[in-house]
DNA sequence: TATGAATGAGCTTTCATTCAT
DNA sequence: CATGAATGAAAGCTCATTCAT
């Protein structure tokens, strides 16, 4: 009875909530990222996705929750993209190594994410840990386990845990945002190989180990 | 009828243009780190130092102008700080460790630098390159023949410059962020000898220096 | 594909469009008194009830027509509480004073009245006479001839009738504002006899009538 | 040095902040009575003196504080225009009488004051006591020992003062408010003495006195 | 030169009303 | 009939910047 075709013209598509969520997620990220927080205008992300500015507000009950949800949805994607290209590597060497790939793999496909975590911190101060380094506070502990086992097996120097995967962490996160501050002309993938030959062997010749 | 007399303790000490402007990027530093580029009413900074707004905008054009000043104030602090320690240092090799821990030193004393780096991706966006790495660039140049000379020397491995100074500087850079953003409890130069160890000699151990 | 079989445990009370409507005042009354005119979202209205914003809609054109609704039929409960309690009384000195009491009593069990009468005028300004002062008008012609029996019988001095039913009229409204407004601790009911002293009495002791 | 002459163009008459508040207060009284609290916009008020809307919230915080203070110079107008009829008279029976005719004259020549009153009710609801009553709560003491001189000399019954004094104000009260509210045509001030000989002698006539 | 009152564009959020389902 | 997602006009408040004094 009712028509079937979908008239081009008015007929609002009537999205369900978790598809028009996601939809205003999807158009938020790229203006938050390239304007910044307070540079956006909801009004802007309701343009982008042809609605009116009220729906945005049915959605995320003010600015601060939608940005908020729109990184936590990239720390998310990141997380996933990492895990994703880990998982299947059965060597703990070969999976620490393949982090550091996919970390890296993951900003040269989603360079707005720097922005996003500037953003965050620029806009909620010094109040709040970033939603980025929450999440890493929490996805440190899954590595000590490989950490552990690579020491184990003599494949690390036996260093503390929290040394090692704090400064290959902050080297990782260093990268990326010197990249993306720098405009870097060159991926990230192209430099991961450098940046995991001075993470794994140093930047010393071995015959002066006893240097430092 | 007015008192033509000045009491002396009212009128006002009549600072240099100078003496001003240092006076205004001395108060602006710590309300631009704490409350953001945004967050921070040019009245405050007035207020700060008991002048009228009008004075601030008779030394800084803009609010973006004294932002600015107030971030490359900065950057030529940490480079001084940097540049102090390791001058006097004559090996090479101390003056690359001396700089890893001046420049970690520095963002322990100055830790609200951190966040005048973050305040001044999230307001001036994409267009222009940040102050920090503007400098970085120009500094790197000076490294370039210490590197050099120690790759002769046989104290380092024959790595391109590049890689080695961009992976060190990332670390240290990423380090100093994620110190600042995760509230880290200790401070950064006791972090210092570990990061440093890790870039020196790496995190395998040296019988599996062929696994890379 | 979707269940056909109704639920009856879900279904509908299907409510006549009469109960629905007095359903919907029902729950507009406490919420205009209570949140103002403005304050009041019709959304909560319809959450009081379980309905859908629609619904309301359906019953009342507009969000204002809802409110003068409501205030009509607390004009109308007020006219009946006052009728109901005179009527019966034969002598018409006794349905003056009982009238008095009544209405104060009114007031002392749906105070929220005095605010809907606010909102009204407070919403809808200069241009209307408030429902409540229509009702007034048209109860007054109502009362003419009981004055007149009063004063005929000697009961009352012959002053003219529009001077003391307004001046009643004002009184008791004043009071049963003033009651409200300063969150009067006892009751209206209890300052009736006063009230009424003072009107049947005036305050000058009799020697002194000349005085006015 | 300086011209003198005044050019009527541009030049900002740089009032001085007392003047500039009550040039506000003066705008925002008419406004607020007539197009009601959130019927106004602060706009409307800095177009009507020709500000901008910044220079209204230089001067008062929120328009709520705004709105308050409107109403509380009302309040106060109100006051000293029955203190400055009222003083000079000699005879506490005349200070009465002549209290109930400054009353009524006010509300003739500022009838918008009425609105005032009612929308501060309307807008900040139940929390607060309308300035008008506070006011009220406070007057009254200043009125107990006339009245006491008054039952003294053996001018009025010995009613009790609470008594007396609440049925006066509400009768009043309520008829300036009826009045506005009715739009009333003849003034009030010619209501005034019908009034009071009701609140004086009463209603009844003197022989049924024993009647209440 | 210093002041701070004045300006007004700009942005967030609300909510009466509509209408496709 | 009922629903509730969508709309978008509207209004309060801020603050960089100017400029008369």
């Amino acid at each position: 009875m009712t028509d079937l075709t979908r008239r081009p013209g008015k007929s609002r598509p009537r999205l369900s909530p978790e598809e028009r969520r996601e939809q205003i997620l999807r158009a938020a990220g790229p203006r938050f990222a390239e304007h910044g927080y307070s540079g956006t205008d909801v009004q802007d992300i309701a343009d982008d996705i042809g609605v009116g500015k009220g729906t945005i507000y049915r959605h995320f009950a003010t600015k601060e929750t939608l940005f908020l949800a729109t990184v936590q949805r990239a720390v998310e994607s990141l997380s996933e993209h990492v895990a994703l290209k880990v998982e299947p590597l059965p060597d703990p060497l070969d999976k620490l190594k393949g982090s550091v790939h996919a970390y890296l793999e993951f900003f040269d496909a989603c360079p707005g994410v720097v922005e996003l975590f500037i953003q965050e911190r620029a806009a909620f101060g010094t109040e709040a840990q970033p939603l980025y380094f929450a999440h890493r506070d929490r996805e440190r502990a899954k590595w000590q386990p490989l950490f552990d086992e690579l020491v184990a097996r003599g494949d690390l120097r036996p260093l503390a845990f929290r040394d090692m995967a704090d400064t290959i962490g902050d080297a990782l996160y260093g990268a990326a945002f010197a990249h993306r501050l720098t405009g870097g002309r060159c991926s990230l993938a192209e430099r991961a190989d450098a940046i995991l030959d001075v993470i794994l062997n140093g930047i010393l010749k071995p015959g002066d180990r006893a240097a430092e």
